[in-house]
RNA sequence: GCUGGUGUGGUGGAAUGGCAGACGCGUCGGACUCAAAAUCCGAUGUUGGUGACAACGUGUGGGUUCAAGUCCCACCACCAGCACCA
């Protein structure tokens, strides 16, 4: 068969008479199988697209056989950075080149061969896409979810302009290599920190790899510990401070503040305030990666003031450190240098106290300081003797009822900053008034303007539009006013596609709550595991944000989820050009053709794993399925019917049904690469039987039925011209996934292993229905067992039934 | 440092606690051929033995069990993510 020439012709035949398509009335039988999105580049697509696009939809196709309503569409993130930056180096529109990049994907996409529902196609960079993107920032406005304030972001004091985290290397900028700087600039952000703790109890009932589950709790990062209020000595006020170590509490000889703690002027002694002066302008020249690197030596100063510590009216000397986070807890923590290593660096060096409150609780544990260990509270008045445990609950309860304390819960999660100080993205719909100030914008889409000047020179390309910033009146009392001129993180597009795509094309609203309350959550998710904390992890606070508004009604966007393995270059490495190991898949699929790339991809790699790219081992896969085809043939060949069944017929049709069975829940469970490995058994038994003079050309015809039907998932044009190249009518495509016969998959008879204390020694053959009472009966009446007993009694015996025998002397 | 994952022949990779290495690749041998390609058949964990066979073998060291790649404990290496979060 000539591959290439039959997959041009089902593939052209496919487009002008779909053989499948998703069925909106029997929505209640849905199954929605969703890729991640893909952003429109102007590369062709690489080996991950078709490993990530090809399987999935192999999948898919499994589910739409296995009788599900299928629903898999595709569509494009097509705002974003690499667009813009393209922009600014050739000149060359982002919207011109992202729109012709997507129909060059279009047509690309469309020779994997998979069964996209293109009429439910999105493009996230169109204004009836990004209309509802503001949507959803409006009405995350008016539920109190997004709001303005100062935040520091990277700004390249030589380019004058902001830079993403990505644009920042080593604290430099990387288009013309000067320090990046920290600046405050007023900045929209979403507030996820609300739905931290709901974030991660979610995460429990999800169908998530465990690793992406772990990291996203990591990455939100609840802590529960105590706030603890500390009155300044001279009784000029108070802050405080959050632990988790209250217990510790007695053995706190210092405090820090972060130093942009709002304390830190008004405490600081005249003696030592320009020495304080010196450290936060220092503080504020490095950049935020040198300032959190673990390997940074603890600096601080002492700002002369004294604060007591309310657990035993101590005085404590209060000091300013960069290591202190003004962004988490209270922006100040206490020092207790006997049971933190990092207090105990810090005490070190600057000659602090260092007083033991903890002691191990066995004699055998190293208790040299720092004891960073939980143990024994010692030298803590009352509290002596309680574990830690107990201690760093007792001591903030004990602090509460003098109002000195309570217990809290810290989330190291940041609300997520969505302003961007870029054009090729979704324009904020805020109008700002001399008279009201800010004010939404309902009257969407805010259009984002074609005539921009986009390269970077200090401010946000939308800002230099006049047209763009004035030609607005304030919506509530009509006064000339000012458009924002930045535009929406790209990840904020992306945080809700998923919901849009069962309703693409409603112009009314972004979708219908009652219609996608059936199409949702998303059964199976496929995509990279990159996106773990940012995509994932917004998707989720999006869903849960419009559920609360009461746009949707179910708790998680994506039930069930799988991150395809990389497939690295053959060196090991990332495909990359700077690496020169870039495979591109054209050459592959022009010379074995679709269905064979796919195939080899399948059977080639643990499809989570991945692993280097090899070619060894592509052409099997060619020659495999130029054998599947023979025997094809051969049964629809000339070979006389009989009713003669042999022993070897009943082999065929017991392979034929394990395969079944087999194959069956390796689609399920996306081992692909074993489904393809069952299938290669099924063929090789289907060769043994070829070799037999007598033949039963019905059996072997159904075997050939049922090999074209579960192999058609991975190769779905070479199943279709084989299907419609024998007897059959219609489209495989849509046939049903054949049943196995649990009896069917067993032998008459298996062969069991005999061992003696579990060392092999005989191999018999007995009926597979016994019990196993009645195998060991067989077993310990068998000559050649007896013979290796000789006369001795077994203590024990074990039978594994199908498999062994352990007879323990 | 923390979290998660991985570790099996020459190689990609299989194994609900039950005969490790399925299925491929590669290699070796053979058939067909004038020859080659294609195709087909056979062998292929390591070591010893002519041999049936024996011993060893899933990163290392212990343990549980009649039985461990699989479960438990301690470690090593590599990969990924997070990392001064009080």
């Amino acid at each position: 068969m000539d591959k290439i020439a039959v997959e041009h012709k089902w593939n052209k035949l496919w487009q002008e008479k779909p053989v499948y398509k998703f069925d909106p009335e029997n929505a209640d039988n849905k199954y929605y199988v969703l890729e991640m999105f893909s952003y429109p580049s102007g590369s062709k697509l690489h080996v991950g697209h078709w490993y990530n696009y090809g399987l999935t939809d192999s999948f898919a196709r499994y589910k739409i056989m296995k009788g599900k309503n299928v629903f898999q569409p595709m569509g494009f993130d097509a705002f974003g950075l690499p667009a813009e930056n393209y922009a600014i180096k050739t000149g060359i529109h982002p919207q011109d080149s992202t729109l012709h990049n997507i129909e060059v994907m279009e047509e690309q996409l469309k020779n994997i061969g998979a069964l996209f529902d293109w009429d439910h196609e999105i493009k996230t960079c169109l204004p009836d896409y990004y209309r509802w993107t503001q949507w959803i920032f409006a009405e995350l406005y008016k539920h109190g979810l997004a709001y303005r304030k100062k935040a520091p972001v990277n700004w390249c004091p030589s380019c004058n302009t902001v830079l993403a985290n990505e644009q920042v290397i080593d604290g430099h900028c990387e288009r013309c290599d000067s320090q990046v700087i920290k600046k405050d600039l007023t900045q929209w952000f979403f507030k996820i920190t609300d739905y931290a703790e709901e974030l991660i109890t979610g995460l429990d009932e999800l169908d998530w790899p465990e690793k992406t589950k772990a990291m996203q709790r990591n990455w939100i990062g609840k802590s529960q510990g105590g706030e603890i209020v500390f009155d300044l000595a001279d009784g000029s006020g108070s802050f405080k401070v959050f632990t988790t170590r209250a217990d510790t509490l007695f053995g706190c000889t210092y405090v820090v503040l972060a130093p942009e703690h709002p304390l830190v002027s008004a405490i600081t002694a005249p003696e030592h305030r320009s020495e304080v002066q010196a450290y936060i302008e220092e503080v504020a020249k490095t950049n935020e990666i040198e300032r959190l690197s673990t390997a940074k030596e603890k600096t601080g100063v002492f700002t002369g003031a004294y604060a007591v510590n309310p657990v035993n009216g101590e005085k404590v000397q209060v000091w300013i450190g960069d290591y202190v986070l003004s962004s988490y807890g209270t922006g100040a923590v206490m020092g207790v240098p006997s049971h933190d290593a990092r207090d105990y660096k810090f005490a070190q060096k600057h000659g602090l106290q260092i007083k033991r409150v903890i002691r191990g609780s066995t004699a055998d544990v190293d208790d040299s300081l720092p004891f960073t260990e939980h143990g024994i509270m010692c030298n803590s008045g009352e509290f002596d003797g309680m574990t830690t445990e107990e201690g760093r609950i007792a001591v903030v309860k004990k602090l509460a009822s003098v109002g000195k304390g309570e217990l809290k819960t810290n989330y190291r999660l940041r609300d997520w900053l969505v302003s961007r100080q870029r054009y090729w993205g979704a324009p904020i719909p805020i109008i700002y008034c001399p008279h009201c100030g800010e004010v939404l914008d309902e009257n969407l889409p805010v259009c984002l303007p074609y005539d921009v000047e986009f390269r970077p020179d200090g401010t946000s390309p939308l800002a230099k539009h006049h047209k763009f910033i004035h030609d607005v009146k304030c919506p509530k009392c009509g006064a000339p006013a000012t458009r924002d001129p930045d535009t929406l993180d790209t990840f904020v597009c992306s945080s809700w596609y998923y919901l849009r795509y069962p309703d693409a094309h409603n112009g009314d609203k972004a979708f219908d709550t009652e219609w996608i309350d059936k199409m949702l959550p998303v059964d199976k998710y496929v995509g990279g595991a990159e996106h773990a904390c940012m995509h994932l992890l917004y998707a989720r606070f999006i869903t849960k944000a419009l559920r609360d508004m009461g746009y949707l009604h179910f708790d998680e966007p994506f039930k069930s989820l799988v991150h395809q393995g990389v497939i690295l270059g053959p060196d090991g490495n990332r495909m990359s050009k700077s690496h020169g190991n870039v495979v591109s898949p054209d050459y592959y699929v022009n010379t074995y053709g679709a269905d064979v790339f796919r195939c080899y991809l399948a059977f080639g790699f643990r499809y989570i794993e991945g692993g280097p790219w090899s070619e060894d081992g592509i052409k099997a896969i060619n020659k495999w399925l130029d054998r599947v085809e023979r025997y094809v043939h051969c049964a629809y060949g000339s070979y006389p019917s009989t009713d003669n069944v042999a022993h070897d017929e009943r082999e065929l049709d017991r392979v034929r049904h394990a395969t079944i069975k087999a194959v069956d829940a390796d689609y399920e469970s996306f081992s692909f690469n074993t489904a393809v490995a069952r299938m290669m058994e099924l063929v090789n038994a289907l060769a043994k039987y070829d070799a037999l003079p007598v033949k039963n050309a019905k059996l072997y015809r159904e075997t050939a039925d049922d090999l074209l039907k579960i192999l058609c998932p991975l190769a779905p044009h070479f199943c279709e011209e084989l299907w419609s190249e024998t007897v059959h009518s219609g489209s495989i495509v849509t046939e049903r996934f054949p049943e196995f016969d649990e009896k069917a998959t067993k032998l008459a008879e298996t062969e069991i292993l005999v061992q003696f204390n579990s060392r092999p020694k005989v191999r018999l053959t007995v009926d597979a229905d016994l019990s196993p009472k009645e195998v060991e009966n067989v077993v310990l009446n068998d000559e050649r067992v007896k013979e290796a007993l000789a006369g001795a009694t077994p203590k024990k015996v074990i039978v594994i039934p199908g498999r062994l025998v352990n007879i323990i002397l």
